[in-house]
DNA sequence: TGTACATCAGTGAACGCGCGTTCACTGATGTAC
DNA sequence: TGTACATCAGTGAACGCGCGTTCACTGATGTAC
């Protein structure tokens, strides 16, 4: 604690960066070979040291596993929030389809974290993770909960395409105290938005709309997204509105 | 082929019995250790073999991932095929839902499964086998294309809540013979209904639901399963109404 | 119907490999007087 | 400022294990005359 006026402490520095390469090589590897499979051989090749010395950092392949799963979690949930951010807060359809694309791109550039994610949860890797993870692993719905939660304290929110919630699903919503701020209507309304995101942007990631132009896959991509703005009653905004409306509706073009 | 008058060729049978009890039993293996890992030492262990016999029947661990893969794209279009054609023709809605519902239940029954089709691909597994599999991989989809085809050719398809189709959509839409009986705005409202059907049945296969009771999961999903027959314009039959049409829209109740 | 041969399922032993992990040790970096 | 000690990153050798795969062989099942 002496430390705290004196000269910064070099090897806390060192150490952490070298968490970071090990973390960032990791992934590297996962990238270039496609997989999710990790190889303390390999990242230590990689590295330049030999695998003992990684056990200076993690006691366990498991437990940078699960430092990966958890910086996935935040990776995404920052992506996230980044791209909502960016668009006017008046603007609520412009901020949901921001969100969504970012989600997207997050996905399809890192596939696989996006696997360690959301794919086949592998047995001791989700449980033991209980602690960080329950904060980490929604953080993604979190920040469209957010989004919703900020639109709709501010009356900004039309009532969605299905007005009626069941009472199961109400009590759920209920007990959730972080989300007490969105109607139950809406709250339905976001978590249909948030599983037609995640399964145009999982069958796209995972390679099976590959049968599709790239172009066909963007116009798929912006059109299921609208189209969960629509029935989940995001207003579009005054400006944004001539990206955003349906040529078709408009008279006169 | 003088077995054909023949004695039925024991040996044959016998044979492809035993390709089946190793299938079933790697399916089994994966569905107690919660992985998509298959071990030959395991499977002969189980079945009360010695590893090597394994070879007598795949050359090759892939080559029973591949046959494992490829039946379980089959398995999941037919499940979709006979839940949907289990339907009275005319209930266009309740066709769907009923597809809908068997994609989901399988699911759910073999997440395993699930994450072989749709999964992360691993390299090597995904683009040797396009010979059986580029028909074999989108059979859940064909079965739900077929749905909306026979609907369309039949005017029982209403316009979708999206009636404008990109260029680039319209244009893979247009070399994809097989769906040249759906209109491309249908066929467009099919690929977001697929997608959102996708995307809510991944996430609560893989646990990301958990949080919700088991009740409000299943009114999510018939909600999200509804909204999406809605927005593609699939028609509720007269007969399937009172189960179909929403408790709150019904006057006097 | 019976005998001689071919086919094929399954065994048992063994090879090879690669990976996770441990452990004693070295050398450099930081700390205390 | 300098010296003595503690801390810690990284090495190199080695263990253990389990798995995929090969191979020569046995015994049973089917086939041809």
């Amino acid at each position: 604690m002496t430390s705290v006026a004196g000269p910064i402490p070099r090897r806390e520095r060192a150490r952490a960066a070298t968490v970071d390469e090990i973390k960032a090589t990791a992934l590297e590897l996962m990238h270039e070979q496609g997989t999710t499979d990790v190889r303390f051989t390999d990242i230590a090749r990689v590295m330049g040291m030999t695998p003992p010395a990684l056990y200076r950092y993690f006691a366990d392949r498991d437990e940078l596993l699960v430092a990966l799963i958890t910086d996935a979690y935040n990776d995404l949930g920052d992506a996230v929030a980044a791209a909502r951010d960016a668009v006017d807060e008046e603007d609520i359809r412009g901020r949901w389809i921001a969100a969504a694309g970012a989600y997207r791109q997050w996905a399809l550039r890192e596939p696989q974290q996006f696997s360690l994610i959301f794919g086949l949860p592998v047995p001791g890797f989700v449980a033991p993770q209980e602690g960080p993870t329950t904060e980490a692993a929604s953080r993604a719905l979190s920040q469209l909960a957010a989004m919703f939660a900020d639109a709709s304290r501010r009356g900004r929110l039309d009532p969605p395409l299905v007005r009626t919630v069941p009472d199961s699903l109400r009590d759920c919503v209920a007990e959730e105290q972080k989300f007490s701020d969105i109607a139950p209507e809406s709250f339905q309304a976001m978590l249909h938005a948030w599983a037609s995101l995640h399964g145009i942007t999982s069958l796209e990631a995972y390679g099976h709309l590959d049968w599709m132009d790239p172009e066909a896959r963007d116009a798929l991509f912006l059109g299921q997204v609208r189209l969960a703005a629509q029935t989940a009653g995001l207003p579009a905004d005054r400006d944004a509105a001539a990206t955003e409306v349906d040529p078709a509706a408009v008279p006169g073009t």
